[in-house]
DNA sequence: CACCGTTCAGTTGAACTAAGCAACGGAATTCGG
DNA sequence: GAATTCCGTTGCTTAGTTCAACTGAACGGTGGA
């Protein structure tokens, strides 16, 4: 066959794109500067300074509500910090951690190994070390070089609601045994009340600084979105009227210029697929139902197999009766009878309860405790999800869990 | 009718267990002389 | 006899189990008006 000339992807290649370069519209992409957060950067970066005096910056914490380039402008802000250092002659590590990885940074263990593996090249076992060991190496490592070291932990409310605030309270506490080396910790959290419910002393020394980041408004979110779209498409291909709609989509959710951004994004590829030149207002309303879409499939589909049967015991129960409530004994009875079907080793009630507030937590069942006076006390569940999107879920279930 | 103790069906927290894993140290095996 | 490999033991984490205390309003009985 000639080279080329049949290759289903030829038209893959040859087809025309809106995208001149989608990574910037990507969450992880960093831009060279970021609109709107002048002010934050700038009161971060003097707090971080004295570190390139050498002496320890306090410990900050930084609330806001998600989208509001928190993990952005923390990264960027210490990326410039540790050039300035370098420049200096400075010595300074940054590390960055997101605590809300399930099974990597969830565990004060985990936790630990992470910072450790993101240090250097040491290597933790997944488990077999008492935990303290694993401290030991990662005192052994901040000691071997005296430098100042900054542990960005995202989403640390999130961690500690799993994990309890012993490390935040031991990590606070390193100081004390390094003499030579200085640790600060920037906490990043999603949520306003999280330090409220934090032991007072880890409270007064890990927030010694506060940073609270306000949502965007629309029109801070259209400047974001046009920096973007400036390097993500081609000249003139987004309509009138596009940035503004998503933009006004992204500040109804809270100032989430996350969302927004992502909206931009798919609905690009909305048009690609299309074959439309240009990125038209239309394409807008399908990009916001595909991008609920994309996010909830993404959930379902990483969860664990005991997790899609306890989901799929939900919907078919509610399949079976619409409308009326659904509670955990029923859900119980249909997963363990789906068990034996699938010859699943069964789990027990206990731990579906628990299974079943983790997907209240992740936004995909709504499952709220009540009493139901004499007849006892359950969760009142429903699933979160529109209509139109489960039978493509009861498919993904289906798929995984083999009938 | 208002009041109040009972009752149910889970919830929730804590202690416990099994499965994996790594390190340790002694026993068994290998090796060079 | 020293070096290396093997293997059982110990001690750890973690997901899940077991145990038991707790919960909150509907039910139904009581007494009062």
């Amino acid at each position: 066959m000639e080279r080329g000339k049949d290759n289903i992807f030829d038209i893959f290649l040859r087809k025309e794109s809106v995208f001149f370069n989608k990574k910037s519209l990507q969450t992880s992409f960093t831009p060279i500067n970021i609109p709107h957060r002048q002010e934050q950067i700038k009161q971060l970066a003097n707090i971080l300074a004295p570190c390139l005096k050498n002496e320890k910056p306090s410990n900050i914490f930084i609330y806001g509500y998600t989208g509001t380039g928190k993990t952005l402008t923390a990264k960027h802000t210490t990326q410039e910090l540790e050039e300035a250092a370098k420049r200096e002659n400075v010595e300074l590590k940054v590390v960055y951690v997101n605590c809300k990885l399930k099974g990597s940074a969830d565990t004060e263990y985990r936790l630990i190994a992470q910072l450790i593996s993101a240090l250097g090249k040491e290597k933790i076992p997944i488990t077999g070390w008492p935990t303290e060991e694993v401290y030991k190496t990662f005192l052994k490592i901040l000691r071997k070089q005296s430098q100042n070291y900054i542990l960005i932990l995202d989403e640390i409310d999130q961690f500690v609601s799993k994990a309890g605030d012993n490390v935040l309270y031991n990590l606070t506490r390193i100081n004390e045994e390094l003499p030579e080396s200085q640790i600060s910790i920037i906490g990043i959290s999603n949520n306003i009340n999280f330090v409220d419910n934090l032991d007072p002393r880890i409270k007064s020394s890990l927030s010694e600084e506060e940073l609270v980041f306000p949502p965007y408004n629309a029109l801070q979110i259209q400047d974001i979105l046009r920096q973007r779209a400036e390097i993500a498409f081609n000249k003139d291909v987004i309509e009138p009227g596009v940035i503004e709609k998503c933009a006004a989509y992204g500040a109804r959710d809270n100032g989430d210029a996350r969302r927004a951004l992502e909206l931009l994004r798919v609905t690009g590829e909305v048009a690609d697929r299309k074959n439309s030149k240009t990125v038209k207002l239309e394409h807008i309303d399908e990009g916001e139902g595909k991008i609920d879409r994309d996010r909830i499939i993404e959930i379902i589909s990483t969860q664990p197999k005991q997790y899609h049967l306890v989901l799929y015991s939900i919907l078919n129960l509610q399949n079976g009766k619409t409308n009326s409530s659904i509670f955990t004994g029923e859900v119980y009875e249909l997963y363990k009878s789906l068990c034996n079907k699938t010859s699943t080793s069964v789990l027990t009630q206990r731990r579906i309860a628990d299974i079943i507030s983790e997907f209240d937590m992740l936004g995909i069942l709504n499952a709220k405790v009540i009493s139901k006076g004499r007849y006892g006390r359950t969760r009142d569940i429903s699933m979160e999800i529109s209509e139109s999107m489960l039978p493509k879920i009861r498919s993904i279930l289906e798929d995984n869990i083999k009938l």
